[in-house]
This record gives C-alpha cells, structure tokens and sequence, in this order.
RNA sequence: GCACCGGUAGCUCAAUUGGAUAGAGCUUCUGACUUCGGAUCAGAAGGUUGCAGGUUCGAGUCCUGCCCGGUGCACCA
C-alpha cells in the first residue's frame, strides 16, 4: 500500500467519524486541506459546517461530536504514526482544526520522500491529450507554444500521478490548402530553396498562389481541380503532398526535440480521411443530419434552452439555425467530419475515460457542437468518455495586440526559441564568466527554453498574457530562472554536505518555524498535482515550486545547514534534498530542465 | 444582436473552486551580511476585487441586471 500524505489519513478517518456520527452524510465532500494560516493550524475541515445545516444540528456541536467519534477512532486504531501528538481544535463557526506534533510532521516527510511526495491516484484512467496540432507546409510559430506547453505538462502530470495518458499529435496534414500548395509546387518551385530551408519555400509557395487565385478565378479552380485529383488518389499530386509531409515533420521533430516533447501518436487528419463518407452516411441515416442548400448539416434537436443550444444563434431579433457542416456542398469535408471520425477511432481503439483537447478558446462553440453530434450520434461511448475541451487565450505583445514581430509577421517558433538561448546566454556570461563556455551555453539553453515555457504555464490558461523577455528571464520573481537557482543551489549544499541516513532522523524534533514551514509545503506537492490534473491548470504546480522555493530561501537564510551540530545538521541537509529533488521533479512535469550549475 | 472568456494594488499576475485578516513579483523607500552559492533575505508603502442588488454562518469566487475589453457566430481549421 503506498504511503499516504497527512491530509488523506486525516480526511480518511475523519470521514469514518462523520459516518458513526450521521450516518446519513455523504462523506466524499468532507475533505482535509492546508490551513490558509498557519495560525489557525496545520490542516482544517471546512465541511461540517454545511453538514450540520443539512441535519439541522448546531455547527459547532456537530464538530464537537465528530471530533469525540474521531478521538475515539483514533485510540482504537492502536497505531498512531502521524497522529502522535496530534491536536483538533474547533474554530468559528464549525471550522476543525488539525495540528501535527513537529516530530509527526517530519516523519510523514520522511515517509513521503519515499514516493516522490505523491500519491498515485486510487482509480487510475486512461486519458487521452490532443495537443500541438500544428499544419503542415506552413511554419510552427508562436501561435502553437501554448497548446504544446500546456499539453505536454498536463499529459507529465497526469502520468505521474498513475494515469494512463495516449498523447496525440492531430496534425493539420489534409485540406484544401494542399489544393494552392500543389499548383504553386508544379508551377514554381525552387528545388535548391527547398533544399536550404522546406518550410520558407513551401510557405513562399502558397502565398504566392494564395494572391495569384485572389486575383484570377481560373487559378483558383485549377486549386480545386488539383485538390479533387489529390482526394481522388492521383499519383503524381500524392507523392508530391507526401514530400511535403515529409518536409514538415522533419521541421515539427526538430522543434520538439528542443522542446522535449513527444507523442505516441501522431495520426493527422489525413489518417481519418477513408471514414468520412461513412461517418456523413450514418450521420443522415440515423436523421441528425441532413441536406440543406447543397450542404449535409447537424441541426438542432432543440433539447436544450435555446441560450444553451449551440446549434442556435440570435439574429435580428429571433433564433435563427447555427448548423454544423458535415460535408461541403462541393462535395468536400470539413473539421467537424474529422473531428467526429477521430472521436471515434480513439474510443473504439483506446477506450479512454477521458479526452483533452487542449485548443484555443476560440474554438470552443466547435467543441460543444461536437461533443453534441457526437452524444446524438453515439449515445453509449459518449456516456462512458468525459470530453473536455481545454481552452487557452492568447499571446499579446507589449502592445496588448496579437504578439507579431516589428514588421508585422508572425513570430516563428523556431526563432523565438533561438532569441530566448541568445538573451540567457548573455546573462550566464554576465553572471558566470569563470564557466567554460560549453557550459555557459547548455545553461543558457535549458534557462532560455524553460523560461518560454513557465511564461506560458504560469498565467491562467483563460486568460490573455503579455509576452515580455525582460520578465521571463529575470533572476527575481516568479520565473523558471529564479526556480532553476534555487535548486542548483539547494544542490550543491547536499553535494557539500555528504549522505545523511535518512533513518536515523526518525525523532527528531524540528524546532525553527522556517523548518516546520519548509516540512510543511513539501507535503502539499501531491495535493497541488491532483488540483493540476483535475482542472487542467499547470498554473497551480508553477505557484507551488515559486512558494516552495520561497520557503526554501528563508528557510536557508535562518538556519544553518553545514554548521549545525548533529542531528540538526542532518535533518536540514535532508531539507535541501527533498528541496532539491521536489523543484526539480516539478519543473521536470512542467516541462523544463534544471540545470546543475548556473 | 446573441453567446463564450476576461475585468483584482501604479504595472504584470495569484488566490487550494464557497472559507477565517484578498497574496506575490516589478517599481519606490528602509534595512540585514567579514556569503554553508548575494542570481539572497527581512520590513514599509500600495485595495470599495468594474458597478448595483441577491443567496448564507461566510462571496473575488454562486444567482440577476448593467458597464468596459477580447473572441466567435454556414461550406477555413
């Protein structure tokens, strides 16, 4: 049996004293979280409160009662392990209140250290995350950071914490863009361009075609003609698109090798394209959709509230039909077609509990007309999968506009990366000229790509962030710099320090209020992953690692490690270990390395 | 027009989803140290959480109505 965290052992047997004492109480939402103050104690239950109105006892009798039946509980079980010294109190209207004896606190550390300061979770699922996504012939820019990051973290989080998670790369490898590309490759490639750099000669290539077919309506259907030969299986435009793919993914595994992101699948749109026919057919022969204006189209059932229906807009003044588009009235697909092919093939092929699709907010009314065809169309898989769309807001400059480059473009991935390693480079020669300078430049590298990242993890997913070298890579503050410190230096400390038999601290009594504080925050680490995986917010884990690394200094600053008689000494050489090994396990879920020198 | 997402300190953002006195960083000011890694730490200042009601022991968080910003609304994805 793994090691449970205080808050679950407490929760546990406080949920069997709730019981003995109304037998009627649903006991999932009696829950033992971390005391906002540490004034008021370790850990608190807020529940009782709400438990007491729905008997119609008096709050703060029941929570007497309970801490009565839990008292009892306790002297019964025999063992006491992190109980010993443990102290309840009653606080405002209901509010109980935990305390642990410091000797308790530090054993429950100990024995969490042994499995990574978390808890596997009790019903592991199988998840599978759509994330990253991007198309092919065109450039990955800034515009695909947030899926990635948020993806890839959420995907580290929910593996370790004992899920199943299948990532799923959707790249945008079919459709009517390959139309433009394949007449702009017959008419004007450049082979030595492609050979120099694919993805600017296949981008140049469809601009170029872009504004010829704005221009004249004949080069636009000689774009439809070529897509149709493609659809239809033509030789000469298959292989050219495949060496587009080709191109494109040579360019995606470069990026996320730096980024050190990977997928177990990476099944693009394309992967689907057989199953379209079939999913329009039993589409219509089960009635959700049908022909309108030359189109095949989802409307309606009108089962919910028309302010809730995403197949519904108001429109001068009356509800008008906000259908979705199954197939084109040229005869062609489109994403909803897709989306609901893969939605399909995932379930019948992994059969997971749950889907993410991590994509920007702005598609989200797609997603809810999605998830609706796909209830109305397959009602038993649907009531077995929980499908999430996990939305994200946008990249701004210090402009507050959309981020762009000076001259208006949008900024490449691939550059964005090599600007941030330049700006961290310049810093860690500031910084750490004595260094020799391959390894100033391996810090720069894992300092530039991380700070990227946590920028991007750090702000609620919703909301829009400002995009700001100077605040990314500052060494103060909430930044991956800043983070990546700490733990070098709590590092170095414990190889200064020399092994410590962890054993041997069992007893110890942690007197400082920086180490109690410190001891304190490492147990909350499983806590804070389970906030992440169920709301998909990496925000969380980054405000854990900043607070931790927080109580750290102080912790740090008021104690001394290497000078300290024994067994203080050890028990605070142990701290920067956990430390150590904590922050850079968390910043490892998110994403980022950490460096061993800086 | 309708829907969705936001609005919190001068600026950039938090707040364990309904908990106790709303917290950090940047900026400003003041301190600590003959450094176990100073890329450090402590303190001060800064707030009617867009506005107005409501729900209850308790609201930044939930419900209603307004105001402001962003986004989306039939053959692109």
């Amino acid at each position: 049996m793994p090691t449970l965290l205080p808050h679950s052992l407490l929760e546990q047997r406080l949920r069997q004293a709730v019981l003995q004492v109304l037998p009627d109480a649903r006991p999932d939402g009696v829950k033992v979280r971390p005391c906002p103050d540490p004034k008021h104690g370790d850990y608190q239950c807020a529940a009782l409160i709400g438990l007491a109105k729905e008997a119609r006892k008096n709050p703060r009798e029941l929570a007497a009662a309970v801490s009565a039946a839990y008292a009892a509980l306790r002297a019964g079980s025999g063992e006491e392990g992190v109980e010993a010294g443990l102290q309840i109190e009653i606080a405002g209207p209901g509010f109980l209140n935990f305390r642990l004896a410091p000797e308790a606190l530090l054993s429950a550390v100990l024995d969490a250290s042994a499995s990574r300061f978390l808890e596997p979770a009790a019903a592991p699922r199988t998840v599978v995350v759509d994330f990253s996504s991007p198309n092919v012939a065109k450039p990955m820019h800034v515009g695909h950071i947030r899926s990635t990051a948020l993806g890839d973290c959420l995907s580290r989080v929910l593996r370790a914490l004992g899920h199943r998670v299948i990532t799923d790369n959707h790249l945008g490898d079919w459709g009517t863009q390959f139309g433009k590309l394949i007449v702009g490759w017959k008419r004007h490639l450049h082979r030595d361009a492609l050979e120099r750099d694919p993805i600017a000669e296949l981008e140049r290539l469809y601009k170029l075609e872009n504004a010829a077919g704005e221009a004249d309506p004949a080069r636009l259907d000689q774009a439809r003609q070529e897509l149709v030969a493609l659809q239809a299986g033509d030789p000469e435009n298959l292989a050219i698109w495949r060496e587009m793919i080709r191109l494109s993914q040579a360019q995606f595994d470069a990026l996320y090798g730096r980024l050190g992101v990977t997928f177990d699948h990476t099944l693009g749109e394309s992967f689907y394209n057989p199953q379209l026919p079939g999913v329009v057919e039993s589409l219509v022969s089960r009635g959700i959709a049908r022909e309108s204006e030359g189109a095949v189209a989802v409307f309606s059932d009108h089962t919910l509230p028309a302010k809730e229906d995403p197949f519904l807009v108001h429109r001068d003044g009356a509800w008008a039909d906000d259908p979705a588009l199954v197939r084109k009235s040229d005869g062609g697909f489109n994403y909803t077609t897709t989306d609901l092919a893969t939605l399909e093939y995932r379930i019948r092929t992994w059969a997971p509990e749950e889907i993410l699709y991590v994509v920007d907010d702005r598609q989200a009314p797609h997603f809810r007309k999605l998830f609706q065809i796909f209830r109305r169309w397959q009602p038993e898989a649907e009531a077995r999968t929980v499908l999430r769309h996990i939305g994200f807001g946008k990249i701004l400059g210090d402009d507050g506009k959309p981020f762009k480059t000076r001259s208006g473009d949008t900024v490449r991935l691939a550059e964005l990366l090599d600007e941030a390693v330049e700006r961290a480079r310049k810093l860690v020669d500031e910084k750490r000229p004595e260094l020799p300078p391959e390894t100033r430049g391996e810090i720069a590298r894992i300092v530039g790509t991380g700070a990227v990242k946590y920028q991007d993890l750090l702000p609620n997913r919703q909301s829009d962030y400002i995009f700001s070298w100077d605040k990314m890579l500052a060494l103060t503050g909430n930044t991956s710099p800043y983070l990546q410190y700490q733990c070098t230096r709590a590092r170095k400390v414990v190889a200064d320090g020399g092994a410590v038999d962890i054993a041997a601290l069992r007893g110890v009594t942690p007197t400082e209020p920086a180490e109690v504080a410190l001891l304190k925050h490492l147990l909350l680490y499983g806590l804070t992953l389970e906030s992440v995986a169920a709301e998909c917010r990496p925000n969380y884990l980054c405000n854990y690692l900043y607070d931790l690394a927080g109580h750290y200094s102080r912790f740090y600053e008021s104690c001394p490690v290497l000078k300290a008689p024994e067994p203080v000494r050890s028990l605070r050489l142990a701290l920067c270990g956990f430390t150590a090994r904590v922050l850079s396990h968390g910043l490892g879920l998110l994403g980022i390395e950490s460096p061993e020198l800086m």
